[in-house]
DNA sequence: ATGCAGGGACGAT
DNA sequence: ATCGTCCCTGCA
């Protein structure tokens, strides 16, 4: 194990509200990764992974473990307060999701909390996405645009999307034609691929930030939910301003989004991810 | 038991 | 620029 990585932590990273569709069952976590099946359990002090299918070393990929967490530390760090939750949670990382799963996963998340975005896209996987048996178990892969364009909006509905179902219809249309060039979005700037995500009906100011935090590669992106409104407001009146409350309007968002990124530079999306988590922390909350 | 919150976005004033 | 509304569920 390299010393950078001793302190990673994948049950800390997985539950920390990037990503929904993780369980333990006995001693394993087991996620899904659009058609893959990802395992771990902790061993020696660190984490093993295993893939169902066999996909060998994706978790290099899945929790950024490329990244050089001694730099990025430094500069988010140059904050006091998000100093000292890197040295509090030295476990936490982002994660590089499926681009298809995260669009449609944070499209099922406005207006909802965690535990109902994780029955949704449960729902979704059992009914459209292909069977994987791990470890004697079934699983579901995580449904691709294609399979869930298929689908009548009625029939996502039923699904307990709610009025989302609508939304969902126009993402996975767009992924599925093509008109949203997800390859071509890693590339892009985090302007011109934001600009490309607003376009859908169903996203956002915050939605199109996470997606381009968690899977395009824009780790200057800064996502604005209640919580992180409500840590600018308690810790950083200054970047908040006086007007703002929890409920940002877009005009709001934007200003204090971009001051923000400003302020905790280009990785200003783990400086947001650590401010997530302690809030949640501190707030007692048990996704 | 009615109200409200929960990783928002949209359309009409 | 504000304001009501959208489907659903758990909890006070």
């Amino acid at each position: 194990m390299r010393p950078l990585l001793s302190h990673f932590d994948a049950e800390t990273s997985v539950n920390s509200g990037q990503s929904f569709l993780w369980e333990k069952k006995g001693d394993a976590w087991y996620g899904v990764h659009a058609d893959t099946i990802i395992k771990f359990y902790k061993r020696d002090g660190g984490f093993a992974f295993e893939t169902f299918p066999e996909n060998r070393g994706i978790e290099r990929e899945m929790f950024r473990l490329d990244d050089d967490m001694e730099s990025i530390a430094a500069e988010i760090g140059r904050d006091p307060l998000v100093q000292k939750l890197a040295l509090q949670y030295p476990g936490l990382r982002l994660m590089r999701q499926d681009p298809s799963q995260c669009i449609i996963s944070f499209v099922c998340a406005s207006n909802t909390n965690i535990p109902m975005i994780r029955r949704m896209l449960g729902t979704l996987s059992r009914k459209y996405g292909e069977k994987i048996t791990a470890d004697g178990m079934q699983f579901h892969a995580f449904p691709s645009a294609r399979a869930l364009d298929r689908a009548t909006e009625a029939e996502l509905r039923a699904c307990g999307l709610g009025y989302r179902a609508k939304a969902i219809k126009s993402a996975t249309k767009a992924i599925a034609t093509g008109a949203l060039d997800l390859d071509q979005l890693k590339k892009a700037s985090y302007d011109e691929a934001k600009e490309e995500l607003l376009k859908i009906y169903g996203i956002g100011n915050k939605i199109a930030d996470c997606i381009l935090l968690f899977s395009l590669e824009k780790l200057d992106s800064f996502p604005i939910d209640v919580w992180i409104a409500r840590a600018l407001l308690g810790h950083y009146g200054w970047l908040a301003g006086r007007k703002m409350s929890e409920k940002l309007t877009e005009r709001q968002y934007e200003d204090v989004s971009a001051a923000a990124r400003k302020y905790f530079g280009r990785y200003a999306g783990y400086a947001q991810q650590f401010l997530y988590y302690h809030m949640r922390q501190d707030a007692g909350k048990k996704w």
